[in-house]
DNA sequence: TTGTTGAATTTTGCATACAATTTTGTATGC
DNA sequence: GCATACAAAATTGTATGCAAAATTCAACAA
């Protein structure tokens, strides 16, 4: 993005609320099913029907929410079947993104991305999964940005707002845990060789695992 | 899906009004750029501006529009920095919606697809624009139909409403047009073989060709 | 107790009203 | 003539009001 001429964002009151319901639901405020009735919402916020209104039709378009005729908002459940049609896409998106990454990356970004990735591993070798999860994350944000392609980032956004990263990540099992580091061990190879088959292909096989992962962990639930 | 059970469909104004002007916008009836004044969409769909703007809001995230604070709606425009964007990530898509549909597909639906296909060969040999490329979208939907995966369906057809208004006045050119058709033709061959990874490889081509045209169309446009 | 009926309450859907911002048009100065 | 300044009109953003639908709950019957 430009930093040359400050971006004034002036943000509308929907965008605002739009984006911290959406915040509050991917970090697990509400439970999957849980009504969200436009009168508590509006309190909460501090703010009228009409803006709200506005910001929930969004997040249903987004499918974070269900919207049913005179019956209000709902959030959006997460069921194995949701997670299994999710991942395929997820993964199709990431390996593009790898492919385009490895061709645009900058030495700089790439080293940024390895700084991260140790710092990563140090968190892994120390048991610490907040901070792990979160330069995790940090780490595929930045391949999504190396790729250079906003439309293939609103994309997988969207999609990976509706695992809700929050409620599943905090019980990975020891062996997955290191196995994803294994497999960002690898990403970190393919990306400093430029190597996009190979990155698109350790990333498509990461998803799936994920994908398990987060399988498990909603059964675990139940 | 259920089909026991009759599916009440109850459209709530707002659902109406978004599909309406969606599809309004997807054939084209205002130009990229154009502004939407509520006050004229509200006149012209008989209804007031609180479902109006909700139908705006919801059509602004998919990126049919652009909403700027305070300054209204405007038809989003498609450049062809746009089209390199879109392209790669419909090709992936695409790509997986083959690969699944291999997987998947059933022979009647195979069946049905080979009628479409020599349905459309003879519109190509005959030379008529409108049918053959109502009968070529029909062929991808039902491939992805055929993946079974409404989460990629919805992720495509989003994707796809946003160059669907170049596509129906690309003047394609003769030597393309002869080409697509062997893709098709190629792609039939694949489905039929169940050769997941060579359909995803010419889906992916023909994507990537389809591009070159939409630009080419575009590029005529100005 | 359990299930059903129906009125009271709550909640949602849409329309309208008011405030704030932008756009338009006109007059004035150079 | 051209640019600027300012007022008027139009447009957007938000809040409120009212009707319709759904939910709740209490009374009643089996």
């Amino acid at each position: 993005m430009s930093e040359s001429m400050a971006p004034i964002e002036r943000h509308s009151l929907h965008d605002v609320v739009t984006e911290r319901i959406r915040d509050m639901i991917v970090e697990g405020a509400y439970p999957p099913g849980s009504r969200l009735p436009e009168r508590v919402l509006c309190e909460t916020l501090g703010i009228s029907r009409t803006p709200l209104r506005e910001a929930l039709k969004v997040l249903a378009s987004e499918g974070l929410l269900e919207l049913a005729p005179n019956r209000g908002a709902r959030v959006a459940g997460l069921t194995a079947d949701d997670v299994d049609e999710l991942f395929p896409v997820m993964g199709a998106l990431e390996a593009l993104s790898g492919e385009l990454a490895c061709a645009r990356i900058t030495e700089t970004v790439l080293a940024e991305i390895r700084a991260l990735h140790y710092q990563m591993v140090l968190h892994h070798t120390r048991g610490e999964r907040p901070p792990y999860f979160s330069l995790n994350q940090q780490i595929h944000e930045k391949i999504l940005e190396a790729a250079r392609n906003p439309t293939l980032t609103a994309a997988y956004t969207n999609l990976s707002g509706r695992i809700r990263r929050a409620r599943y990540t905090a019980n990975i099992a020891a062996s997955r845990w290191a196995q994803a580091v294994r497999e960002h061990e690898e990403m970190l190879e393919a990306l400093a060789e430029r190597d996009g088959p190979r990155l698109a292909e350790i990333l498509k096989r990461h998803l799936h695992n994920k994908c398990e992962t987060v399988k498990a962990a909603l059964a675990a639930i139940e």
